[in-house]
RNA sequence: GGCGGCGUAGCCAAGUGGACUAAGGCGGCGGAUUGCAAAUCCGCUAUUCCCCGGUUCGAAUCCGGGCGUCGCCUCCA
C-alpha cells in the first residue's frame, strides 16, 4: 500500500519494520477543552488506517495518548476554579464517550503524560548528560542547533526559524527556537520532583517518550492533525533522535484540518463545533460518511447540512440492507466467493492508494446499485452475496451496521396490527384512511412502505447508533 | 517575509500524463413501478477540470506566470 509520508513529502510504499507487526502512535488530545469535529477525524482517519492495516493481516498496535498536563489545562483549571485534573478528567471522559459512540475501535494502549513522568525525567537527563540540553533560569531547554537535521519534517530552515519569530523568547534561552523540555515550577502549579527541581514537562517531550516506550524506536507510523508537524512533531524527532541516537518514527500520517465558516476549528479561537452536539443531531454512521468522502489530506470546510446530505446517503445503503435476503454463508466464507473478488479488489485498488476512502465509499455504492438491481430482477442470491460484500468492507470503514434499533415486542405487536387493518382498509380502497394512517404514523416517526411483498415499517429518528 | 495545502457539475467530492467519451454521493428534470406515496430501476444533468502561456503525438493531470482561498511559522487534531 502507498502512504504519504510527510517526511519526504511523497507517497511511499508501506513497508513495517518488522512485519506482520505495526506499531502507530497517533498524537491524541491535549484536555484543556471538549473534542470536536477536528479531532474526530484525525482520530477517525487514525482509526480507518488502523482497521484497513488490520484487514491486510498485519497486527496493529495503536497507541494514542492524552496530554493531561501542560499551560492550558492549568489556566483553564484556574479560570473555573477547579482541580486542573478535574479538567482532564472531564475531557477526556467526553473523548471517549464520543469515540464509543464513534465507533472508533479503542486503541491498544491509551497512555497519559502525568503517568509517564519517571521516564521522561530519564529522558531529559539523558538530553543533559548528551550536552544537548540547558538549564535556563528553573527550567531545561532542548539546544536546537545541537540537532543538526532539526527543520526536517516541517521544511524549516534554522535561520527562518529565526527570523520570523514573533514571541519574545524566554530569558536564558541559547536561541528563540529552543523549546522547553523540563518547566521550572512556578506558585499555584503542579509539580513533580526532578534532579532538576520541582517542575513539569514541557509539551512535546512526553509524545516522545510514550510513543517508543510502546512501540520502541524506531516505529512504523506515527499520526497526528496537521496542526502537530511544527512545532509538537518536529520537536519530537529532535529530542528522540537526539537521546537514543537513531531514527525515531519511519511514516508521519498527517490529517487535514476541518474548518468552519473559512477558518479552521481550533479549541484556542474557540471556534469549534463539539462532537458530542453533532452525535445528538445525527448518526455516527452519517458523520463517518461525511469525513470518510473526503480524502484524509484535503482540508474539509464543515457545514451542518453536508451531514444531512450524508444521512442520506447512508439512508441508501441501509435501505438496501434492509430489503437484500441475509447471506447464507457467514461473511466472512461469503467473501471468499468468485462473485466478489472484482468489488474486493476494487476497493483495494482505492484505499491501497494512500487511504483513498472516498474511492472505497465509491465502490460500496457501485455494489448498491448493483444489489438494488438484483432485487428489482428477483435475483435474491445476488443481492444476498452483495449485500455480505458490503457489509464485509463496511466493516473495514469502522460502520456500525449490526446495531438494529431495539423495540420492544409489543411495539411490533401494535404495528403489526396497526398495518394488518390498513391492509384490509387498502383492499377495500379506502386509501383516505390508509393514507391518514400513514401520515400520522410518519409523524410520529415510524415510515410505512408499500412494497408487493407487503408493509414495511422502521422507526425513525433517536440516531444514537 | 519564509514554507505548505486547496481551486473539478447547482452542492459535496475522486481522479494528478493516454481505457477521462472526467468515479461516487446529495439535489434537479424526464420515464418505469405504485391506488397514491416511499423505496427502487432507466435516461438526462461538467464538449470540460480558476485564468494565461509552454512542454508533449497526447494534460484536469507536467513546467512557468497570474488570480482567489486557507493553513503553518505562537497553544491547537
Amino acid at each position: 500500500m502507498q502512504l504519504y509520508n510527510t517526511l519526504t513529502r511523497k507517497k511511499e510504499a508501506f513497508e513495517p519494520l518488522n512485519p506482520p507487526k505495526v506499531g502507530i502512535y497517533m498524537c491524541g488530545m491535549t484536555v484543556q477543552d471538549r473534542p470536536h469535529l477536528g479531532h474526530m477525524r484525525a482520530f477517525l482517519a487514525g482509526d480507518v488506517l488502523r482497521r484497513y492495516l488490520e484487514y491486510k493481516g498485519y497486527d496493529v498496535s495503536y497507541i494514542q495518548n492524552f496530554t493531561d498536563i501542560d499551560d492550558k489545562i492549568i489556566h483553564r483549571a484556574r479560570r473555573e476554579n477547579v482541580d486542573w485534573r478535574q479538567i482532564a478528567e472531564r475531557n477526556i471522559t467526553e473523548y471517549l464517550r464520543a469515540a464509543e459512540a464513534m465507533n472508533f475501535k479503542p486503541a491498544t494502549f491509551f497512555p497519559r503524560a502525568t503517568l509517564h513522568i519517571q521516564e521522561i525525567i530519564e529522558t531529559v537527563q539523558t538530553l543533559m548528560d548528551q550536552g544537548i540540553a540547558y538549564p535556563a533560569g528553573d527550567s531545561i531547554y532542548f539546544d536546537i542547533s545541537k540537532f543538526p537535521s532539526y527543520g526536517k519534517l516541517s521544511g524549516k530552515k534554522l535561520e527562518d526559524l529565526l527570523a520570523g519569530y514573533r514571541v519574545e523568547p524566554a530569558p536564558g534561552k541559547r536561541n528563540p527556537a529552543d523549546f522547553a523540555l523540563w518547566k521550572g515550577w512556578k506558585e499555584g502549579e503542579p509539580y513533580w520532583h526532578s534532579p532538576f527541581g520541582k517542575g513539569r514537562p514541557g509539551w512535546h517531550i512526553e509524545c516522545s517518550v510514550m510513543s517508543t516506550h510502546y512501540l520502541g524506536q524506531p516505529f512504523d507510523i506515527h499520526g497526528g492533525g496537521s496542526d502537530l508537524i511544527f512545532p509538537h512533531h518536529e520537536n519530537e524527532i529532535a529530542q528522540a533522535e537526539a537521546a537514543h541516537g537513531k531514527a525515531f518514527a519511519r511514516y508521519w500520517f498527517h490529517v487535514g484540518f476541518v474548518k468552519q465558516a473559512g477558518e479552521k476549528m481550533s479549541k484556542s479561537t474557540g471556534l469549534f463545533t463539539p462532537i458530542t452536539d453533532l452525535l445528538q443531531r445525527y448518526s455516527s454512521q452519517a458523520i463517518r460518511h461525511y469525513l470518510l468522502s473526503t480524502h484524509y489530506r484535503t482540508p474539509i470546510d464543515f457545514e451542518m447540512e453536508h451531514l444531512d446530505r450524508s444521512e442520506r446517503a447512508m439512508e441508501r445503503i441501509t435501505n438496501f440492507l434492509r430489503k437484500a435476503p441475509d447471506p447464507k454463508n457467514p461473511v466472512e466464507e461469503m467473501v471468499k466467493s468468485p462473485e466478489l473478488q472484482d468489488w474486493l479488489q476494487k476497493f483495494e485498488q482505492a484505499m491501497d492508494d494512500d487511504l483513498n476512502t472516498p474511492g472505497g465509499l465509491a465502490v460500496i455504492f457501485e455494489m448498491v446499485r448493483q444489489g438494488n438491481e438484483a432485487l428489482q430482477a428477483q435475483r435474491g442470491d445476488d443481492a444476498a452475496a452483495l449485500k455480505a460484500g458490503m457489509i464485509f468492507l463496511m466493516n473495514v470503514l469502522g460502520f456500525r451496521l449490526e446495531e438494529k434499533e431495539r423495540t420492544d415486542l409489543w411495539v411490533d405487536d401494535l404495528l403489526g396490527l396497526i398495518v394488518e387493518v390498513r391492509q384490509i382498509l387498502r383492499q377495500e380502497k379506502r386509501f383516505d384512511l390508509a393514507d391518514l394512517i400513514r401520515d400520522r404514523l410518519k409523524a410520529l416517526g415510524v415510515v410505512l412502505e408499500d412494497t408487493p411483498s407487503g408493509t414495511l415499517w422502521t422507526i425513525k429518528g433517536s440516531p444514537s447508533s
